[in-house]
DNA sequence: GATGAATGAGCCTTCATTCAT
DNA sequence: AATGAATGAAGGCTCATTCAT
């Protein structure tokens, strides 16, 4: 009655996140304070679980990542993006680690990464922005993005802030920006 | 026939890179042309195998590496590492990604991470080279570090070769290089 | 059908008894019409099976020697706990094999034992009042239990019965009384 | 070279002692500073290594023991060979508890108990001449064996000594001996 | 819908035993 | 005789999944 499907996922962020992966599903059940034939009603297949927690953080982030002003220049939207980002990952570092560690283990469908990477359009029009005004390295946008991405895994991690995140966004747009001889 | 240690251990990679951390052991043993027992002679733990392999792959790695000339200007000697690095992921992609796996999916022990990281002086040697030129953006050494590991193995993932990967070995050094008003 | 903890457990004294403390839980559990998960269901570990296969037998002992009449005469009293062991034990001879086993064996845990121990209570208190008689000899009375119940072992084990069985009390008897110049 | 089978056993008694029967021939043959191929050199098999440390040890208790006086009266003689039980016993306690072990566990083949058994002729020969005096109850000759062996035992771990130890023997000796109205 | 007992396949690990050296 | 690497059957235990209530 009070525990929905989100409710054993939220819970399940923490556990994965102190105990990695591998843990059982009976575990899961009764970290969420559910019985072990709920967890089942919820998700047929422990697959189905992970996917849906991936999901569910991916999500998350996305919807904290939210919109950008278009007719504000490409990079200040990327800083926007940065700083979002990193306030997300940092208010609750469990979240930012378990997505770290299902996509890492490699124990995420394939669908379920490319059902998440639609969800991030937000982050990928600045980029398309970016390139259009020819501020980018003449690299393939998805590689930019990677490379992007990878970053604010590495200063999420090391929990930068302040300046220092500051500094880690310039390094990350220096990466991809082009640049003149 | 005479197995050693590493024949298993080689042998895993390819395994563990088709089929996921999570491979029995009794499927590692027997792509391997080995008993069960056998494995466990040389590995008294599951977890103790693992922490072999990815010290072994990592140990590759750096031996790949190796140094470089110590007169070179920096750049120059990050490039060439940037080169033997990727050269060392393309020549055998199993390897690499059995790498990003274990330590993605956190199965690897802390020590062994550790470990391995020790192995890697020719690299830091010359990010601290850099450093003391003035090269650098100022931001913590490991930090740096961390940054263009990450590019690598964006690089490697995406099998970039030719001009693209001279051009990702730039989007890494302008990722760390200080920038001029 | 309906399968209990104790169905596991009773099944469990024939086939011991048969096979020795060693049998795998596969067998018991098989013995059982159990499958292997369910064993584990009731008993976490194979150990919290035989401390609680050892139990339960005791328990059943102590249940069928029960309660003496506190204004008998000492002797009659131990006569009536000797004839109501050996009963119990001629009745259902694999479980005092059993406990023999399991205790001889040194496989219960010590906890288990003392537990056991405290089931006893009928029995050491027709020795306290024998004691008080003056009726003993004067050694530490959990000796003299040790003895007695040394002696109910050998007496069940050699199945002796009719006029052999009230000969053995007697002889224990005689083991423990003082005697007079 | 240095190692024979013997040393092997001695050494073994020991260890299962502390870590009951159970312990690995690996453990047994490092614990003797001996290659697990040369155990299995000495004792083709697990069994015939326990039947040969229970026949040693029991040997070493037979030749302890010895033979008494036949001029002697019987409980003169009885009580010798008590003590010198007893005195065997607690000299190396491990020996004894490991032979009770073996003998409770069930581990020993009958054939090497009724070999066992048949060194001791020396004790059944006092019981025999105490028999032929009418000194004793009129029970079976080896149940009034069994029931002094189970005193021996209970006094044994009971660590008796002194006139604890005297008491004790009269106590075995007092449940034997025939009494007159 | 929610529960939790029951399942059984499968996993890691142990260990007696063999055998080439 | 002595060694110890290699074996593989077997054991204890876990866990995703099912299903009757």
């Amino acid at each position: 009655m009070k525990y929905s499907r989100d409710d054993i996922l939220d819970s399940a962020v923490d556990l994965i996140d102190r105990e990695g992966i591998g843990v059982s599903t009976a575990r899961v059940a009764a970290h969420a304070g559910v019985s072990n034939g709920t967890l089942f009603h919820y998700f047929p297949t422990k697959q189905d679980f992970i996917d849906a927690l991936y999901l569910r953080v991916k999500r998350s982030l996305a919807d904290a990542i939210g919109e950008t002003d278009v007719t504000d220049p490409p990079k200040d939207r990327a800083h926007q993006v940065w700083d979002r980002w990193v306030a997300w990952a940092l208010s609750a570092p469990a979240r930012h680690r378990v997505v770290l560690l299902l996509k890492g283990g490699g124990v995420v469908r394939p669908e379920a990464v490319s059902e998440a990477a639609a969800l991030f359009s937000g982050v990928t029009d600045v980029l398309d922005a970016a390139a259009k005004d020819g501020t980018l390295v003449p690299m393939p946008l998805p590689y930019l993005a990677a490379v992007v991405e990878a970053q604010v895994d590495v200063a999420v991690t090391a929990q930068l802030d302040g300046a220092a995140r500051d500094t880690a966004f310039e390094m990350a747009w220096a990466s991809i920006s082009s640049r003149l001889p």
